[in-house]
DNA sequence: CTATATTCCGAGTGGAATAGTAGGGAATAT
DNA sequence: ATATTCCCTACTATTCCACTCGGAATATAG
């Protein structure tokens, strides 16, 4: 009951695009050296994370990846769920594939999977991109003070 | 990132003992049919929860399992524990088998897997078995009433 | 004492999912 | 032209999941 490294690669390589938003594009190849990342298997995130709308790509050299929105207009969870799809703590609950539990009516568990699914998103969908940049700068800043 | 049946058959039996809590003890099998698992698998959730020291067990015939504790002094936290280990929606962050990613110090995204491990944590150390009992009531009576 | 009902225990297995590899093709800036 | 980048499809090794199987130990009823 875990997120795949899709996801959680997906959120750092997202991260990166949104250092390098106003910059301009980033070649999956720098993300994936700075990340450690197998450069190949990003590509399979990144592809998704395409056809999904979140990131535009242009082809030769000087090209790359670009978020296709503001920072503060992503929020985590349209990142994990486009890699992972649907949060689905339990398979009677919450994704596209449920699983029919038969007594699905009477179950009496099925409140807490959907309470468990209602907290993720929660959490998710209301952190952006843009609110780790600002974490990172605030960061950055409290190393400089000291 | 998903629960698998461990955790769902395992609270699912939790119940069904709750239910029977009172009475005495409840044979594996009349829980397997009930529910309509495999018995020779959920033997193995029962082994677990009963080294967790959350059921006991007692052999021959009239034999079974009963719940340790009162329904209400066992929480769904402490079964999905017992059955999955520790939340930890990431692999960075909140288990025993921690990934360690090298610059966790800086890792922005650390604290988005802690809050989400800690809301997830805290819906379900907030439920306990005896509160389905008496939602189970509820919906009983509700029934009655239609 | 014996037959039966139950838990206990360890090992094995087929299929699905995960986490990648590999290799070539297409666009494009210089 | 050519180097650089994205694009696409297929393949693979490993791990995990959801069981199955066989039998031993133990308690109860008759």
């Amino acid at each position: 009951m875990r997120l795949s490294t899709k996801g959680r690669y997906g959120v750092m390589a997202m991260y990166r695009l949104a250092v390098n938003y106003e910059a301009g594009t980033t070649s999956l190849k720098d993300i994936a050296e700075d990340l450690d990342y197998s450069d190949a298997y990003l590509e399979q995130m990144f592809a998704i994370l395409k056809r999904e709308r979140l990131i535009t790509s242009h082809r030769g050299p000087k090209g790359g990846y670009r978020l296709a929105k503001n920072p503060y207009d992503i929020t985590i969870g349209e990142v994990i769920r486009a890699l992972e799809g649907p949060i689905e703590f339990s398979s009677c609950v919450g994704g596209t594939e449920n699983y029919d539990c038969k007594r699905s009516s009477l179950c009496v568990t099925k409140e807490i999977w959907e309470k468990i699914n209602d907290s993720i998103n929660s959490v998710i969908d209301y952190i952006t991109l843009g609110d780790l940049l600002d974490k990172y700068n605030k960061n950055f800043n409290k190393a400089k003070r000291s």
